[in-house]
RNA sequence: CGGGCUGUGGCGCAGCUUGGUUAGCGCGUCGGUCUGGGGGACCGAAGGUCGUGGGUUCGAAUCCCGCCAGCCCGACCA
């Protein structure tokens, strides 16, 4: 619909500013909340004796309970009668399907099919690859009754697909040139959570998982950084505006039964790391477990090289996290369900009729459009419930607007509110979506910098982790300093090169390593 | 699984210490009037087996015991 932006996808020089050890002592508040932004946006800050209470929890005096204020009243998400469990509401599951339709033209783009493949996976699967079921036995839902009876063989409720897809795999491969094959589909999965949050950590979560088989090695690890970089890095990127870092993970992080695996990092407002992507070489780990081989050119029987790669609902967890603040969501226009808000400020014939007509104009220019001449609502209501559902750009007509040929034009991201003529009112439309986007993309990686420092000691980096991420050299943390920044409840999220680019293995010497607390 | 806590209209809470007629409050919901440019005001209404089972008592939301559910904090995960 518009063209992309000129930012660059790589992170390369520079990606994070070192800084001194003083930043860190900033606390949690003052970084998060520069002021009294809870009373609204713009316009009135009424004294704070006057104001009246804040819609939401402010972030700074409690960012779990912001979170779940803005679930709430954003009409995202409730808790499913089962613990653990969610159910994703109408607007909610508009920004997933958002997410979906942005992330599957990518994963096509990128050769991949979809296909469809069962929930429940024989138990015996899962034991085929060791590593894999040590990993996931500890949250498998497993039916052992079914139709009235005791199940023969229990069933387990799909974790993830490795193995029923690589069962799949090993019949429809029998040549090389059958390779390679590139096998996507979307689906709700199982993981058994005992510490369950809305969309970042459920019990149930809905998610996409490519699934890939390879005649070489090199052909597997092209694919799996293919999918990081041209799907994931350039839609969270692009699209969701959320600057991440790009890496592998360490051994201990490592998929269960994954070779390497590499993920997306995104900063979330409270400091904390959220990783919201992850595409793993399998190398021929599963290949060996369900006997995936192929002919070669020369005759030759051949065990093939196998990737996985997947985001879920989880990043609707991030991009309110990674973007809200104390007024709700925050979303980008590329990807927002609603871009723009057509609000009539009063119920007159002539205000509501020109609304109409702005709208009009809107969708024929392909702006997704909502308009709202419900003056039922008191004004201030609707401003608040538009902002707190996140919809980048308000346009606001009332009977002063409209004698005067303009519409009010407010942006959710900074706040601003601009007169523009009503005459040719889509084109700055479709120009504030752009500086939009672009804005909160360079809002965002600015925060990120600024609550990332460069340190050289795992104590340092206990320190500094404990308000934003730290980064240091790997060979000064090792397996004891990741033991160590477990039992401050922080993890390396990934390795790096110097240059912020992905190593093509941890092995690598001079990496560099990111160390955060997590969701 | 170990430690701390909570169950009262849709949501958030008060009441419990010291038992006493009709269980309150805020938000939300519904109706109405005035309003309307940043969660408007007023009037009226609906909505509750006080988690559950037992016990004490003339009388239990309140005291005692059991059970259940959930929340927060410590080991795994997209």
């Amino acid at each position: 619909m518009w063209s992309s932006l000129a930012g660059s996808v790589s992170p390369g020089a520079g990606w994070v500013r070192p800084c001194r050890m003083t930043l860190v002592a900033r606390t949690v508040e003052e970084a998060a909340c520069p002021a009294f932004e809870w009373v609204g946006c713009n316009g009135w800050v009424g004294s704070p004796s006057m104001a009246k209470p804040p819609v939401l929890t402010p972030q700074a005096e409690d960012f779990p309970r912001w979170y779940q204020d803005v679930l709430n009243k954003a009409e995202l998400a409730d808790n499913g009668p089962v613990r653990g469990t969610m159910v994703i509401r109408p607007y909610g599951y508009s920004i997933w399907e958002q997410m979906q339709a942005q992330v599957d033209a990518r994963i096509k783009g990128a050769g991949a099919s979809n296909a469809y493949f069962p929930l429940f996976i024989p138990e015996s699967y899962l034991k085929r690859e060791a590593e894999h079921v040590e990993g996931f036995s500890p949250e498998l839902a497993v039916v052992t009754h079914a139709g009235g009876k005791q199940l023969e063989e229990p069933v387990v409720v799909r974790p993830t697909s490795e193995t029923v897809i690589g069962e799949s795999m090993s019949k429809w491969i029998q040549s090389w040139r059958d390779l390679p094959l590139l096998l996507n589909q979307w689906a709700n999965v199982v993981r058994w959570e005992l510490r369950p949050r809305v969309f970042l950590r459920t019990s149930e979560f809905l998610w996409q998982e490519g699934h890939t088989a390879h005649a070489t090695e090199s052909d597997a690890a092209g694919y799996a950084r293919q999918i990081l970089h041209d799907v994931y890095e350039d839609f969270m990127v692009n699209v969701l505006a959320l600057p991440v870092v790009v890496g592998c993970k360490t051994p201990a992080e490592r998929f269960a039964g994954a070779t390497n695996t590499m993920t997306c990092e995104a900063m979330m407002g409270d400091g904390k790391a959220l990783q919201m992507g992850t595409s793993h070489e399998l190398g021929q780990n599963f290949a060996k477990a369900f006997n995936i081989t192929y002919l070669d050119d020369t005759g030759t029987q051949q065990l093939a090289w196998t990737t996985s790669w997947g985001v879920s609902t989880r990043m609707v967890g991030g991009l309110i996290m990674g973007h809200g603040d104390d007024a709700g969501l925050r979303l980008p226009p590329r990807l927002a369900p609603i871009q723009t808000v057509v609000v009539a400020v009063r119920d007159d014939e002539a205000v509501i009729e020109q609304c109409r007509v702005i709208a009009q104009a809107l969708e024929a220019a392909g702006v997704r459009t909502r308009l709202d001449v419900d003056t039922s609502t008191s004004m201030g209501r609707r401003v608040t419930d538009w902002e707190i559902k996140g919809v980048p750009v308000r346009l606001e007509l009332g009977p002063r607007d409209l004698a005067a040929g303009e519409v009010t034009l407010a942006r959710r991201d900074d706040g601003s509110r601009t007169a523009v003529p009503i005459d040719g009112v889509a084109a700055a439309v479709q120009g504030t979506l752009e500086l939009i986007q672009s804005d909160m993309l360079t809002r965002a990686r600015d925060a990120r910098l600024a609550r990332t420092v460069s340190v050289e000691t795992v104590d340092e980096a206990v320190e500094a982790a404990a308000v934003g991420w730290a980064t240091l050299p790997w060979d000064r943390v090792g397996p004891e300093g990741e033991a160590a920044l477990g039992s401050h409840a922080m993890t390396v999220r990934c390795l790096v090169r110097p240059d912020g680019s992905v190593p093509d293995s941890v092995g690598e010497t001079d990496l560099i390593a990111v160390v955060a607390r997590s969701y």
